[in-house]
DNA sequence: GCACTCGTTTGATCTACGTCAACACGGCAC
DNA sequence: GTGCCGTGTTGACGTAGATCAAACGAGTGC
C-alpha cells in the first residue's frame, strides 16, 4: 500500500509558495529553527501542503515513507498496529509538531498517522529533505529532533504500564496543559481534541476508566469538566497524584 | 551530578588502539556499519575503552552527554526515572548495541545505564563523533540508529500497558530469542541476563507474575526453564500466545 | 560443615481496573 | 418539534494480576 491510495487535497500552489516565509506558526514549526542565514532555503524545501478531513489518513504503517510533515492547523494521531490486529494510539499531535520522521529508519513508516480533525499539513518531500540535511546546521536539528521524541516516548512508556489510572490520566491533563501553554494558549482551560476512547487507548485504559477518573478529580474539585472542554482548578494537588503511592 | 562520580576503569591504550578494525563484533557494531571508504577513520574515533563491574553505571540521567558507547561485551540496561521516586527499565542492551544517543536531544541524558554483569563499553568522545557526522554516509547511518529507536521503544510502549501478562512475557522470550539468533547464537537456547524482577519492571508487572507465567509455560511444555537458563520447546505456541484474545 | 543473603517459586488473598449494561446528553436530519 | 446515533456517565459485578506470605535453592563467607 502507498500513499497513491489516501485522498490528498493540495492547496493551490500560489497560496503556498510563500507560505513559509510568513507562516504563523514561526518558531514552533521545524523548519523555522534554522538559523538566519539558511532561512533562504525554505522556500524551496516546502512545497506543498496538505488538507485532510477527520479520519482521513496522512500514511499508514508500511507505507514507503514520502516525505516529512509539519503540522500546521488541526490534530493527528500516530498508532502502532499491534501483532493481534488491535492498534494502540503512540502519540498525539497539534500545529508545530513534526511527523513522519519515524519512516527515516528503513524507509518505511511504522505507524499510522490520523486525522482527528481537519488538519492542514505542510509536506517536504524526501528529495528536498535530504537536500536540507546537507547543511550541517539542519543536519544537527533533525537529529535533536529525533532524540528529543525517543525522550518523548520513552517517558510515555515508562509511565504506562507503571502508574496507576489517577496517575495516568493527572499526567495527561497536565502534559496536555503544558503543550497549549507552549503554543501560547491558557494551560488551565483547553478543548481535549480526542475522546475518552482515545485516551484510553494511549494511557492503555478503557474509556469507562478514563470517565470515571475525570469525575474523581472533578468530585475533589481539581477540575471542571464539561464534554471535552476543562479547566484545571487546582494544578498542585494533580500534581501531588504523581508521587502518590496509590 | 557528572560522570566523573562514576568508576570507569580503562584499559591499557595500547590494547585498544587498534581494537576496532579487528574487532570480533565486525558488522554488528556501529562503526563498522561504515562503507570501506570510511572505515580508515576508525582508528581516529574509537578512542578507549572502559570496563564496569556489575551495578556500575555507564552514566546518569541528567549527566551531560560525554560521547556514545557501543557494548563490545556484557549487559547493560537503561532506567528512566520516575516523578514518584520509582524507576522503569526501558531497555536492555547487549554486545554491539550503541548507548547513549538519547543525549543527542539536548545534550544530557535522559536515562540510567547500569552494567548488569562485567561489561566492556567502546567509547567515542563526542567531539570525535561529531567529527564523524561530517560524513554524509556516517550521518544517514545516525538518523537511522536514531529512528529504529524510536520504531523499537514505540512498538515496546504499544505492547506494554495493552498486552495481557502471557502476552507479554511471551514476546519477551520471542525477542530475546531473536536477539541472540542475530548475533549468531542458538535461538532456541539462551541464558537471560537479567533478574525476574528487571523483566518485571520492563514489561510492567511484578517479579511474581513474571514467575508463574514462566511456570505456566514450562507446564504447557513450550518452555523449559532453570534459573536464567531457557529453553524454547514449542515457538509456534508462544506466537500463538500474541494474537490470542486472553 | 553452618549461617546468612538474595533470588525464585508457589500459595492465599485482595483490589484496581475491566467488562457488561443501563441510561443521559448533544448534535443532526427531517 | 421527534427520532436517531455517537459519545459520555454511572452502576454492578468479575477477574487478572498485585500484594502478602511462606518456603526453597544457590551462592558466599567463615
Amino acid at each position: 500500500m502507498t500513499n497513491s491510495d489516501i485522498p490528498l487535497r493540495e492547496t493551490a500552489p500560489t497560496a503556498t509558495q510563500a507560505a513559509c516565509a510568513q507562516c504563523s506558526l514561526g518558531k514552533l514549526c521545524f523548519p523555522h529553527a534554522l538559523p538566519a542565514p539558511f532561512r533562504a532555503l525554505l522556500p524551496m524545501v516546502q512545497e506543498k501542503r496538505i488538507r485532510l478531513a477527520r479520519g482521513e489518513f496522512l500514511f499508514h504503517a508500511r507505507d514507503a515513507q514520502a516525505g516529512i510533515y509539519a503540522v500546521k492547523a488541526g490534530f493527528l494521531k500516530t498508532c502502532m498496529p499491534l501483532p493481534d490486529g488491535q492498534s494502540k494510539i503512540v502519540g498525539f499531535h497539534a500545529m508545530g509538531d513534526v511527523l513522519g520522521l519515524d519512516g527515516l529508519g528503513r524507509g518505511t513508516h511504522t505507524t499510522d498517522a490520523m486525522a482527528l480533525n481537519g488538519c492542514e499539513v505542510c509536506v517536504i518531500p524526501l528529495n528536498k529533505f535530504e537536500k536540507l540535511l546537507e547543511h550541517p546546521v539542519e543536519s544537527v536539528h533533525v537529529r535533536q529532533l529525533l532524540a528529543r521524541e525517543i525522550a518523548r516516548i520513552e517517558s510515555q512508556a515508562a509511565a504506562v504500564g507503571t502508574l496507576s489510572a489517577k496517575q495516568l490520566v493527572a499526567t495527561f491533563l497536565l502534559d496536555t496543559s503544558a503543550r497549549w501553554e507552549n503554543r501560547g494558549y491558557s494551560k488551565n482551560e483547553f478543548v481535549l481534541f480526542m475522546s475518552r476512547k482515545e485516551i484510553g487507548n494511549f494511557l492503555g485504559l478503557t474509556f469507562e476508566t478514563v470517565s470515571r477518573t475525570l469525575s474523581y478529580f472533578q468530585s475533589r474539585q481539581w477540575i471542571t469538566v464539561h464534554g471535552k472542554n476543562v479547566l484545571i482548578r487546582d494544578m498542585p494537588a494533580l500534581l501531588s497524584q504523581l508521587t502518590q503511592a496509590t
